[in-house]
DNA sequence: ATGCCTGCAAAATATTTGCATGTAA
DNA sequence: TTACATGCAAATATTTTGCAGGCAT
């Protein structure tokens, strides 16, 4: 515990981000079982769950730093909502729509062959494979 | 033109959809052009373009019962914003993500061999691919 | 000491909904 | 005539932001 703190610490000094209590807290929230998949929402009842004191401004905004830092990622499945992934990996994702529910693919799970030529003038910055799943 | 309304409103009664004003001129912005990809943003800045008197709150009703009925597919690239895409092909997309502008690739131009397995109790209702672009 | 953080509340953005009126069938 | 549509404004939901005070470095 202690030293998972200190871990944290050193993680988030390395991508140039103040060790603050509140965003110590989020990250073992976030880092500390795995890879994980959430909302703003989602993580803010674990953290009011674990009796952290932290507003909803500050949910957003750590997520968003994390983001830009490189800690986190955005999963682009759901207009509504917002999902964060801690896998940093180039990985897809199943979609359980009725629970809002992601769960990873690896990358080498699915074989992209053949993709077509981007427009002229544009690079490829990335390509997302969303399997939706239904019962 | 006056064969052109004509048509969209079999269509529409097709669907179940009662061919009332507004969604006889909606159609007509979405479906006399070929494939299109709007936001409600953009088919009301174009319904108000064209003179048409119609209320923001229409333009949402309208795209979501033309989504329930059929008409249109929503595409998930951008939690700020719905996409709905005329094109009802299984296909995928090119995202521009600095011009919120999508691209139409037929499906088969991307090869997607050896899908994983979907877990215990779900089936797949669908495979979206995007590929985000940049300059 | 300085500049970055945080909380709170208010603002911004996108979308949905309640209700009275209008209109297709 | 009846049920469904529409417009308007208000409500909802999510996320962002301004600002005063707090904390890391």
């Amino acid at each position: 515990n202690m030293a998972r703190r200190e871990e944290l610490a050193a993680r988030l000094k390395a991508k140039g981000l103040r060790t603050t209590m509140p965003r110590l807290q989020l990250a073992d929230l976030l880092f500390a079982q795995g890879n994980r998949h959430v909302t703003a929402e989602k993580l803010y009842a674990e953290a009011r769950a674990a009796g952290l004191k932290i507003s909803q401004a500050t949910i957003y905004n750590t997520l968003n730093q994390f983001c830009d830092a490189g800690l986190l990622r955005e999963v682009q499945v759901d207009q509504a909502r917002s999902y964060f992934d801690t896998n940093l990996d180039d990985h897809h994702h199943f979609y359980v729509e009725d629970e809002g529910r992601l769960i990873d693919i690896p990358q080498d799970a699915i074989a992209l062959e053949r993709l077509p030529d981007s427009p002229q003038g544009f690079s490829i910055a990335g390509v997302d494979v969303v399997i939706r799943l239904q019962k």
